[in-house]
DNA sequence: AAAACGATCATCT
DNA sequence: GATGATCGTTTTA
């Protein structure tokens, strides 16, 4: 695994292109979370794209600003960890300082640590393990803002931007954002929600559109 | 299998 | 005092 070799390129790699362009590739890649020298995670099956300051559904939008999501205004590459009820999402920044764009990681299929997720969940496991951002945060052990605003080099998170490691969906699905303010007609339909089509860990899929193969190409 | 709903708290008005 | 980029359980078909 060349993972350090790739950390050098997250500035690169969150700036390049457009937020739903990166949001689209980063499903397959792998993230991961250090915890107690025990490498935990998965790999990234369904994400969200938030496109900053125009988008009625960010936390950005219109220019809204506050130690609260500070973190979308870093720079592409820095984590921005949201709490809401009693728990943590997990969003990466994109793009450049004070263009306030971001991702949200909403699920990925265990592959890492499935026994120490398994007791952060308090003994939920298969499906329900990790096909929710809150879900994950738990199966982390996460229960703080600690890592909101650190660069993802400089956390126990990371991300592998190696080729050779990502898995290929057959097919990415794009629809509509969850759980979002439908007041706005255009930004609550704009399709910035990107799954992988029968991945039984994405969030809210329907046991019959489940497959077998979870939905990867064969190598 | 899908829909409804209560829990519960930092943040902002 | 209202409000969520949710979760887990209960209810309904």
């Amino acid at each position: 695994m060349k993972i350090n070799e790739d950390k050098m390129n997250y500035s690169e790699y969150f700036t390049n292109r457009s937020t739903d362009e990166i949001t689209k590739d980063l499903i397959g890649r792998p993230l991961i979370f250090i915890s107690h020298g025990k490498k935990l995670g998965g790999y990234i099956v369904e994400a969200e794209a938030y496109m900053g300051k125009k988008d009625r559904a960010a936390h950005s939008y219109g220019g809204r600003r506050s130690p609260a999501n500070e973190g979308l205004y870093r720079k592409g590459g820095t984590i921005y960890i949201y709490s809401q009820r009693q728990y943590f999402f997990f969003d990466v920044a994109c793009q450049e300082e004070n263009e306030p764009q971001g991702i949200l990681i909403r699920a990925i299929e265990p592959v890492w640590g499935i026994d120490e997720m398994t007791q952060n969940r308090n003994g939920k496991n298969g499906v329900l393990l990790t096909n929710g951002t809150a879900k994950m945060m738990q199966a982390f052990g996460i229960h703080s803002r600690n890592w909101d605003l650190h660069f993802l080099s400089d956390s126990p998170f990371a991300i592998d931007l190696n080729d050779e490691n990502k898995k290929v969906a057959q097919k990415i699905i794009a629809s509509a954002r969850i759980g979002i303010n439908q007041s706005d007609p255009i930004w609550a339909k704009k399709k910035l929600r990107y799954y992988v089509a029968g991945n039984p860990y994405v969030s809210n899929m329907k046991k019959r559109e489940m497959r077998e193969d979870h939905g990867w190409q064969r190598r």
